[in-house]
This record gives structure tokens, sequence and C-alpha cells, in this order.
DNA sequence: CGATTACTTGAAATTAATCAATCCACGTGG
DNA sequence: CCACGTGGATTGATTAATTTCAAGTAATCG
């Protein structure tokens, strides 16, 4: 394992970001990487994963099959991004599938190990709890944002914060608009029908999946 | 301060309930305790909150105020529930409100104090991390549901999980209807139409605050 | 190039919010 | 002890938003 592009992959995660360099190198020694290329699925639902996952490159869904059969997406991984869960519970299965959406790179770190890290490191240990902590209130947000916002305002948020993750106004979008619509919780259709919406009213420009945010402002008044 | 109290708040939550006995002590020292009165608010969205909070009695509303000015009722913190942003966010600001909606007892360990302990007690931190994982799959699925299921299934998995919170299939609902109604992300009138639909359905009983699960298996189906 | 899958558009049907009027329960003060 | 007032709950009618159904068009992949 080629330990400079480990060390890479742990400056990537603001998680480790903090740590002294010789702690940095420690935890470098300790991860494997692996390649998926896109389609490929990195774990089902049923797995017991015994690892702690980073996205090094790429981007990863993570979906569910919902009661009524249908696939659910719950989120996509971007880079930086880690699986903490699958690092935490001893032995449990998870119930969410991964799957590489594009040709992605991952970092990983023996489930046992990371737990020795763990103990043996406190600062890593309370900045986990701070990042997972900060999580837990993100998603308190967007719970609630689900439920009371209209679907525009949803779509606008989600606009918002694709451009924000790949720090650009003209992006392409990451999902095709039908994933985004099962995202959302809502259908193809009415996705279709609030891009038309939005760009008659000149707030985004698209064509294909290529998204040009015009009045950041106004799409912020939506959420 | 009455360390046997103290330990019984600590033996409360789930969290300090696998540690060793002197380390429990150890936590129980640093333990303050508080009483609130029904209608205190313990802090609001601006205060910067310098403890760890754990709710020993009583129930906690966590609310914010929504920019249309409408009070969004985010959670209702049950006995052993812990606030662990409140000890993890130095001096950040919080952004909701906590007010207590019967009396309340609560034990507090001071943000430094809880953070030396986390330090010194790896088993402690990997234990808080594991629960705030689980936090995170779970908000993570009811997010998933909020934008998903419609009105009726939301009532549903509220009952449902009241019912399971309070151990009884009869139970009284701890919150007004109303206020369930901004819980869920809609109006007192929808929840009244649907209170009235699975009453004659004959899936609950209920009068007045009084509600009587009478056919669990029909209520997990419409989820 | 053909077939499958994604996307768009329109019309009808459904769901839930809003608006408006009562009804009910509870606590307060007379 | 009772009338009154207030806030909560219910009910009906209306309106708005979104889903569903149906059809057709565009894009993609082998």
């Amino acid at each position: 394992m080629d330990l400079q592009h480990a060390l890479e992959c742990v400056n990537l995660v603001p998680l480790f970001r903090s740590l002294p360099q010789a702690q940095k190198v420690e935890v470098a020694k300790l991860i494997v990487q692996h390649k998926y290329a896109k389609g490929t699925i990195i774990y089902m639902a049923g797995d017991s994963v015994g690892h702690f996952l980073i996205l090094e490159a790429g981007q990863i869904k993570i979906s569910q099959v919902a009661a009524n059969g249908k696939e659910q997406l719950l989120k996509v991984m971007q880079p930086g991004d880690f699986d903490g869960e699958s690092a935490l519970f001893n032995g449990n299965q998870r119930n969410v599938t991964a799957t590489a959406l594009v040709d992605s790179n991952i970092c990983q770190i023996d489930q046992g190990a990371f737990q020795d890290l763990l103990k043996t490191s406190s600062q890593l240990a309370v900045k986990l709890l701070a990042i997972m902590s900060k999580q837990i209130s993100e998603l308190q947000e967007e719970k609630t944002l689900a439920s009371t916002t209209d679907t525009t305002g949803k779509l606008a948020k989600y606009l918002l914060e694709t451009s924000a993750a790949l720090g650009d106004k003209i992006f392409k979008l990451p999902l095709k608009k039908k994933d985004i619509a099962t995202y959302l919780g809502t259908t193809p259709e009415t996705i279709s029908r609030i891009f038309k919406q939005l760009t008659t009213d000149e707030i985004i420009e698209s064509s294909g999946s290529t998204v040009k945010i015009l009045d950041e402002d106004a799409l912020t008044d939506l959420v």
C-alpha cells in the first residue's frame, strides 16, 4: 500500500485533518484502498461491514428498498464523507445498500483497528463526536424541512446544496432526475415541471443534466 | 448534592449504564441537578449552553421558530434522553429552545468536565459514538418517512412510537393535538380528521387525549 | 440502428391546507 | 357554585398543490 496516497486520503477527511502529523501517519498505515467501477455494489443490505469507510473520490449512493418495493435513495456520499455506522456497530447487519454512482476510490480502516484508534486518541473521538453531533442537527433540520416546505422548496435546497458541494454555480446533476425525485419524495413529473418553472422564472438555466444557478437569492427564498 | 440521587440519574441513562461502578461514581460526582416547573424555558435559541444535559424525569420540548414565525416542534425528550450537542459544541449558540412540558428534573454536567471525562474514558466515548450513530440512522429513516408517506402514515407511526415509549396500548397523548400537528408538519384539522377516520375504521379508540390501539397491525400497515 | 430507459407534457383525480364556524373543556372570578 | 372567557378540538366547504394516468418525445446503450 502506498503510504503517501493513504495520507492524501487522511488529509481529505475533516475528521482527521486536525490531528498531529505523527498521528495522521498512524492512521494512514491502517488504510486499505479500493477502487470501485461505476455501478458496482459496495455493500448490500444484509451484509455486515467490518470497515470504517471513507470516500476519497467519486460518489456513492446510499439507498434502501422500501416496504412497497421501491428503491428509496437516502443520500449521496461526496468525497471526504465517511460511513461511521459501519465502524461502530460491531457485526450488525446494514439495512442499506451502497452503490458507486461513478468510478470511486474508497479508503477503509478495519473496524477493530479503528476502534483501537479511538481508544488511543481521545482527540479523535471527541472530534468524531462533534461531527456526528453536527450531522444530527442537520438531519433534524432536514427532517423538519421535508415535512414543512413544498416540493419547490425541497428542490431549491437540493440545487443549492449540490452547487455548494461541487463548488460551482454551473454543474452537472450527479443524479438522474427520476432519482432526484425519489430522493426528495416526489415524482419525476413534478420535478420536470418545477425545473421548467424555475427556468421560465429565470432563476436557473438548465439543459439536460447541466444546471446553472442564475439567481441564488431567489432560490434561497424558495426554501 | 446528593450523590445517591446523582447515581440514580447516571443509571438511568443508557449511555452510562455499561460503565464500571467506580466510573459511574466518578460521573455522579460531576452531576448537578435542577428542577424545572412546567412551562419553564430551560434554554432559548441564542443561548450558549455549557452543560451536558440529561433528562431524569419529566418531558422537555425542543422547538424552533420557523422562518414564517410559527413554532416548529422538533422533538420531545423523554427520561433518559440527553442533549449531546450542548456538551460537544464549545460556545456555539443553540438555535433551538427547550421548554419543560411538565415538571422536570435535569442532571447536568459541565461541558469541560464532560469532555475531560470523554478523554479519560474511551469506553464512554465509543459508547456515545455508537448511540449517536444509531440516532443518525434513525433520523435518516424518519426524514425519508417524512417525505415519503402520507399524513395518515405519519400519525400511525407517531401513535405506535408513543405507545411503545410509554409501554402500553392505552395511553394519554403527551402532546396537545395541535402540537402533534406541528410536529408532524400538518394542521390540527387534518389530525382531527385522521383520528376520526382511524376510529371509524376501528383501528383505535380515542376520547380526549386518551388513545387505545385496537389493531396494531393495521396501524403498522398504514406507515 | 433498434430497444430500452429517461424525460416531458397534459388532463383527471386525490390529498391536504386554508378559511370559517361551532363546539367543548377548563380555569377564573364573581 | 356557576357564568364567562379562552384556547383547543371538531366539522364543513373551498381552494391549492401534487400525484396519477396516459401519451408522446428525447436520450442512451448495446
